[in-house]
DNA sequence: GTGAAAGCGCTAACAT
DNA sequence: ATGTTAGCGCTTTCAC
């Protein structure tokens, strides 16, 4: 069907092999002969195939990456992150959502290692990642972001400072005078919503009550119920620490429907589009997703030019960002 | 390095071929001797070579995903809807990010038909496409997302209702009084915001004033620049008409800046995350990214499966959802 | 039920 | 400067 260096070589009256100078810019080639395969490879409109080279060769210059969700924006902008740095190193990179999914995350990269990419970078969703033990054996390097691998995985990591950045958003809301702070968390299974639940506890103290904590999957109908039972208390909560982006948006919606609500504190994990012109402004704590990616990405690449240093740990930092729901009095 | 199926076979004492039998599932391997095998497998840590499994039979079971931008909240989401369904088949997904570069368009295009994808779904940023030719002619179907090929293609395509939307938009600010209605569009030569700027103009009849359109890509200083010259004129809009959610977010910070801004009224063409919680909250004409990546998919999937019909036009619904800031009155 | 041999399209190593 | 040969790891075909 599709011309092979065959067809081009007997077209272009060569040897395969000249054929395969040509493609692959090989010197040694007589810039005649050179223009008269390159004349045939355009004739017969051929493109070499990648999956014969990569069988030969023993690389694919791919990149395996597994996200939660290639929709969700703080993910995507880290994909992008990735994508470049990848680019830039004359790789493909393959990606593909978890969906928090141990079974999916697992599947996903069997299929990636099945087509033998170069490097893996995954932010796990699973708690046990010893089926990459043979990967590993066999050469493929695995950076793990944002969260680190099950036990037993020696790999390198690039996360953010989850419980400073906890510690961060409580404190701010304390220096502004809250003394009842509430904390709305992922499912404590995830690494980073524990982490930033400690982080929180640590901030409070004594004044740590755990009535004003809820740790679950995002949903709005979840949020909506656990804000009302906390509002229903006796000594309800007069400030807000969300665990993440898509917590914060939930919550937002949430408070929005109830008076009482408009008038919460509110500092949010993670950065998102639009904070700044809702009205009071999400103060939040920011990391970067793009750094996380790209560094992510540049660890991997180090690793696959042959650098056998021992396992490193990156550790981000996180800053918060004023932009007025953090600085509600009680 | 990796063990083969030649270890594998050797390790368990059969022949190869009978090791790609217990491997594909394929019938006619005595049960002793396939958990014989299957032991093999496990102890060797053996995962079967994509690369020479697709040299050999032809086919990849990938996609190919050209997209503006993976971390576009619009694109993501349509991206995350192919992948969907591209899992749902059994295939992987390969998705790149052409940054609206027709260079990097074709390269992307080059990268993923040279790993021989089975078949491509595209979001066009350049206006030739004639270099798809040899690809569509050697059996690799593509269907066009968001945007049509280039002229001489006749390629399955989706796109959304541009001009009605456009006309939808107008005419919900005309009803609401408005009589000076802005149009803030990206560059002409993107497809969906000439066909944008054509519904507008249609709606507006022998009100069209093109001094208040202003067209060009989305960056702050750019929208700032041309809202303020708009607002300068004797007879400055009342509305605004913001060609894509992009535009709707620049334009949103810019009018924050200015008194007069924050009584305009505004209608953008796609919805996003949290227009509903801004004060007013956004009137949007809104696509559904979900579908449109999904029929695309399943469109691409028919064809791979066979269906040799002609190639068909899908186009897309939009629905105005009022908000707030489409229902301000001049 | 099992196996031997050929070959997918390419590159590496070695001629000429 | 060009060509020949072997073989990457698998599936296909055909033989036992």
């Amino acid at each position: 069907m599709r011309p092979t260096m065959k067809d081009v070589a007997s077209a272009a009256g060569v040897a395969l092999k000249t054929v395969s100078r040509v493609v692959n810019g090989e010197p040694g080639v007589n810039p005649g002969t050179a223009e008269r395969v390159r004349e045939a490879i355009e004739r017969l409109g051929y493109s070499r195939n990648e999956s014969a080279r990569v069988l030969r060769r023993g690389r694919t210059s791919t990149v395996g990456l597994v996200i939660e969700d290639v929709a969700d924006p703080f993910y995507s902008v880290l994909g992008r992150a990735v994508e470049d740095v990848t680019t830039a190193h004359g790789c493909l990179l393959l990606s593909g959502s978890s969906g928090e999914d141990p079974a999916r995350e697992r599947e996903l990269i069997r299929t990636f290692c099945a087509r033998r990419v170069d490097g893996l970078i995954v932010v796990p969703a699973g708690e046990d990642h010893s089926f990459l033990r043979p990967e590993l054996d066999a050469g493929t390097p695995a950076v793990f972001v944002d969260r680190p691998p099950g036990p037993g995985l020696d790999v390198d990591t690039v996360l953010c400072d989850n419980a400073a950045g906890a510690r961060l958003a409580t404190r701010h809301l304390l220096a502004h005078g809250h003394r009842r702070i509430a904390f709305l968390g992922d499912r404590p299974s995830i690494f980073t919503a524990s982490r930033r639940l400690h982080g929180y506890r640590a901030a409070l103290g004594r004044l740590f009550d755990e009535r004003l904590v809820a740790m679950r999957a995002p949903t709005p109908e979840g949020v909506r119920a656990d804000l009302e039972r906390m509002l229903a208390l006796d000594d309800p909560p007069t400030a807000l620490f969300t665990g993440n982006g898509r917590l914060t948006m939930t919550a937002l919606r949430a408070l929005r429907t109830r008076e009482d609500g408009r008038r919460m504190a509110l500092v949010g994990f993670d950065d998102f589009e639009l904070a700044d012109l809702l009205r009071p402004g999400v103060t939040v704590v920011a990391q970067d997703p793009t750094s996380m990616g790209g560094l992510a990405a540049e660890l991997l690449f180090r690793r696959l030019a042959g650098d056998g240093g021992p396992a490193e740990h990156l550790r981000l930092p996180v800053r918060v960002i004023p932009r007025g729901s953090g600085e509600l009095p009680p």
